[in-house]
DNA sequence: CTTTTTGTTCGCATAAATGCTAACTTTTGT
DNA sequence: ACAAAAGTTAGCATTTATGCGAACAAAAAG
């Protein structure tokens, strides 16, 4: 089971009602997910992350669970500080 | 030529002070030529792309051009726009 | 079980993107 | 050369992400 999908089954048994909205939201959540693993893979809490980015822990925790919308700039922040590159394109 | 590389000749000419702060502004400006490029692939005016926004082609004209950071949505509703799809990638 | 570390959430202030209108410039077409 | 279409820019109002501190919850360590 990929980490997404034991993400949703336990966010889905807490509160399904925040599922009904779905799709709507699915690229940003998506998105939280994503920063979330590259910090891990990056083995970093978020208080060390917060550090680098010259801001504090909620900001992290935010940006990983309650995020609805997000800048590029911010995206960039997050990836230099998990030593990564973002990768915008058109498809 | 690249489009870029005629774009940067063309801005360098008529405002070199411009390009001072480069390197800070170089992925937006990138961006919004990527903009503007799928839109002319699409063969739409800016205009047009305003009217599926919902929006004035002022706005399609300062995402082009003078963005310096944008929103995640903004990109992803732009690109319904010219019928394609963002994808956000950290490596 | 207790302590410490790590992560979450809330409320508020601030900064910045977005939305809009109007005037202007550039390009295109005739 | 003229008119129409397309694109740019500036100013202002509004919306929303971001920044921060504090209280709380969960997980890990002892």
């Amino acid at each position: 089971m990929s980490d997404f999908q034991k993400y949703k089954k336990n966010r889905m048994q807490q509160a399904p009602e925040f599922w009904a909205g779905y799709e709507d939201r699915f690229e940003t959540f998506k998105l939280g997910i994503l920063l979330k693993q590259a910090r891990l893979e990056a083995g970093l809490t978020q208080e060390e992350i917060a550090k680098r980015l010259k801001t504090t822990k909620s900001v992290v925790s935010r940006m990983e669970n309650h995020a609805t919308d997000i800048r590029l700039s911010t995206l960039e922040k997050f990836a230099d500080a998990v030593g990564r590159k973002i990768h915008v394109a058109l498809q």
